[in-house]
DNA sequence: GATTGATTGTTGTATATGCAACTATATATA
DNA sequence: TATATATAGTTGCATATACAACAATCAATC
């Protein structure tokens, strides 16, 4: 590999998480511009249970690479936010299967346009092909370090 | 701009963080395994300090894109673990000019190593120009939102 | 069925983050 | 000079995160 590439500034800088961090602010900006009362790492969780509901504290984890402690306390809130619900497993007492509320269920779609919304303001100006590229080497870091 | 592009799964999991998370972990699991007792985020002070020391709190916020609040409390902890100190500006008292310990400064080189070594991990398997394509996409992204 | 080991989730403790409100100091201007 | 405004940093409060230790439950196997 490459050294010259690796250890240019810009990838150092987002090692410093620069890029990410304005990302995620700007995501809850738009949620609170938009009356979504919900954090950036709600929108994770709940982005998950969109796509499938009944999942169990752990499968959360796995699905939004977070520690299953986070996890407890990010349910904590969005229950007490009544955004999900937890149900006991009847067949294996030890998971809580995790629901979303009615209300959960309604943040859907108001949700899903402020995110999209937001993807545009990052990638305003990039081309095309060149966001598929990035899209493809974020999925190709994760997938070396998950 | 295609929307077939942006509502790609991948780059709504680059919202939730998983890229980014999966990097900072790695990071600071590297940084420990070397005996490093700092965190991602003290990386990204000492990473602007080493670059130029006798910054203020508030160019330490904009050059790390954090928040001022989040600087002093960072700082608090560096300080107390003597990484850095803070001398009062005699020009301008408001202001606090940081300045690296010795012990702060020493850290450059074998945390430098652990980041590239992060780096190497993450895009291992990656065309040298896709990931040249990936930084600047990053960099324009944080462009468009800072 | 009892024991052992694995899995799921919670709690304690420490750090990081963001927003609002605040203090102290500097600068502009009336 | 006196007043108003702007800037740098801190504190209060709430949320998010990670690691270690723990409790409850399940599964394996004897």
């Amino acid at each position: 590999m490459d050294n010259n590439i690796i250890e240019t500034k810009t990838f150092y800088d987002f090692l410093t998480g620069k890029a990410y961090t304005a990302l995620s602010r700007r995501l809850q900006k738009n949620f609170r511009d938009a009356g979504i009362e919900i954090t950036s790492e709600q929108w994770s969780i709940l982005y998950a249970l969109w796509e499938e509901e009944e999942l169990t504290q752990q499968e959360l984890a796995q699905r939004t690479f977070r520690e299953k402690t986070t996890v407890t306390r990010l349910i904590d809130n969005m229950e007490r936010n009544g955004l999900v619900i937890r149900v006991t497993d009847k067949g294996d007492r030890r998971t809580n299967l995790i629901y979303l509320t009615k209300a959960g269920r309604q943040l859907k779609e108001v949700c899903m346009k402020q995110a999209t919304q937001t993807l545009r303001e990052a990638l305003a100006g990039v081309d095309a092909g060149d966001i598929g590229v990035a899209k493809d080497t974020l999925k190709k870091v994760y997938e070396n370090l998950k």
